[in-house]
DNA sequence: CGAATTTCAGTGGAACTGAAATTT
DNA sequence: CAAATTTCAGTTACACTGAAATTC
């Protein structure tokens, strides 16, 4: 006997289940992104900073949901490690302005890859139509607007 | 404006929605069950005892998907709060025998209820019919079956 | 013997808190 | 002055590892 059950009242348990789902699919992107020597946070920085451009830092993990406590230590290391580069804002000098590195950009082409795979692991007990579902709800549960909002914001 | 923009790599992609869900729904869960002075491990560990009964600590644990190093620390506060009780198994002596006490069955009807006013709360953005249905995929995602095993009886 | 159970001690990633220094 | 930004120091919740002692 591999398992045993689970109480009924957490086998359906929305939060019981999100909660499980959690740590199979982090553990399933950790294992990827460390092949690259990365994680999800430089993942969700790298992304940000390729897709919005140079960012204050505040910004960046105010966009990543990243606490800005926290974000110092990662743009250290991603820093350290010439994916990114910080300078002075001149303009506002309380603000690091954070700029991606072409190693940076390459090296988040690597990751999108691994992400890709670690979602298809994360997803393989779903049908291509589930896992559209499932990402759609997931979205509407944490209140991400489904679909790119072209014109007027989602209601609150 | 309350939100900044996240970046489209993270929007759509599902372990990472995941993680949010996750966040917000153990907050929700964590915040009720502290009115009653418990966590969503004791809500786990009473939940099994009630379902099955007298268990070890070990089944216990592998029932609620917490390691049994941890179980220890958990179950050192429920006896504490004589809201469960362990004797050493006299057939298997290595076994703590672990039994939920009246006051412990009383708390976990208080948290029955406090676990559902958390699930309404993270499930509001749902409609009733997209709650089930995310409730079904996230269970098929993490591999708990969707309908009770009516063949064989669970072992002890 | 090997395997399971309980327990303890410690590690690690991650979210969070509080506060200081700087600047707007 | 109030507010924002960066940074550091520390805490908490929680999964996990390793190892010891006991027992089967």
């Amino acid at each position: 006997m591999p398992h045993e059950e689970t109480p009924d009242r957490l086998r359906r348990l929305p939060s019981w289940l999100t909660s499980r789902a959690q740590m199979r699919s982090a553990r399933l992107v950790n294992e990827r992104l460390a092949l690259a020597g990365s994680d999800r946070r430089d993942y969700a920085l790298l992304s940000a900073l390729d897709q919005y451009g140079p960012t204050s830092q505040a910004t960046l993990a105010r966009r990543c949901n990243i606490d800005p406590s926290d974000a110092v230590a990662v743009m250290n290391d991603l820093e350290a490690r010439r994916l990114a580069s910080r300078r002075r804002d001149p303009v506002d000098r309380r603000r690091n302005t954070v700029e991606v590195t072409p190693e940076g950009l390459a090296l988040l082409d690597r990751l999108d890859t691994l992400v890709t795979e670690a979602q298809e692991d994360y997803l393989a007990p779903l049908s291509p139509a589930e896992r559209e579902r499932f990402t759609a709800l997931l979205a509407k549960v944490v209140g991400e607007p489904a679909r790119p909002a072209s014109g007027t914001p989602p209601p609150t």
